[in-house]
DNA sequence: GTCAGTGCAAAGCTTTTGCAGCGCG
DNA sequence: CGCGCTGCAAAAGCTTTGCACTGAC
């Protein structure tokens, strides 16, 4: 299999030609993770391995590879965006605690039926879809 | 049926005792609204019916109504929070245009039901769900 | 050599907080 | 008639933009 990364700095490329060394480290970074991230965190993991990297640099670097589709934005309701790659393999959703914010990925075949029969039935040329579940954890949970 | 405006005054009341001006035009305001809407927005409409009221008063306003569990937050992936009425009779989700940016509510008794299964297999206590599927709209999608 | 990419810093947004005073209950 | 709600203004994030410079092609 293709490595995600390669194909990611392709499509960079393919976009606009280059790839200096802030958007490299990035995807290289990103290419390691399991779940979305927020931009300080990719920041912070970036600048711990590689060094010199502005947040700027992160927020474009993000940016172009959301537009060039292999990383797509994420939303669990705090305000702050999460970025995360977008692996055709293992595509899956979100259940985020309430109580202690712990984001868990989840994945299910039904569901994914299901979105895409919405899909089908709309005038609307679904491209994304992104779903968020909300509430208590097994940890929170028995917290009464 | 009784009013979802008394409903939501009355948690209000509640949870802290009281609800001035502010917090009584907000209710009203949103309740009369389809979809959700920014703060800006509701900001702005509240604005124009009664006057006087502060943008602070606002956030304070739906946030205590989210905490009361009548109103939601929404998030579209544009970085702004918007925020709607929880209403059981209309329950719904959002379709948001790539290209154009509009917003329509869409419900399907199949994702629904799919939801409830994702909900009820897992050791979460779900308690919400938020569905966000993002394409070109109708007006958007000939203009290749 | 050229020009996109980069880092830093400053600006722009949305959202939150401080505070004096009003007004609901 | 007390205490919470309110408006205004200032502050605090997250995110974007400007600019000079570096480095990839």
């Amino acid at each position: 299999m293709e490595s995600w990364t390669e194909s990611a700095l392709e499509q960079l490329r393919a976009a606009s030609g280059r790839s200096g060394g802030a958007r490299r480290a990035v995807v290289d970074f990103v290419a390691r993770q399991d779940c979305c991230l927020t931009v300080q965190e990719i920041y912070d993991g970036v600048r711990e391995e590689s060094a010199r990297v502005g947040i700027a640099s992160v927020y474009r670097a993000v940016e172009g590879l959301v537009d060039a589709g292999v990383v797509q934005r994420v939303d669990l309701g705090d305000g702050i965006a999460r970025f995360e790659r977008t692996d055709p393999a293992d595509h899956h959703h979100h259940l985020v605690c309430a109580d202690c914010g712990k984001v868990e990925p989840f994945a299910d075949p039904g569901l994914e039926a299901a979105l895409e029969r919405v899909a089908g039935g709309r005038g609307y040329d679904v491209a994304a879809h992104d779903v968020v579940l909300r509430g208590a954890c097994e940890d929170c949970r028995p917290a009464s």
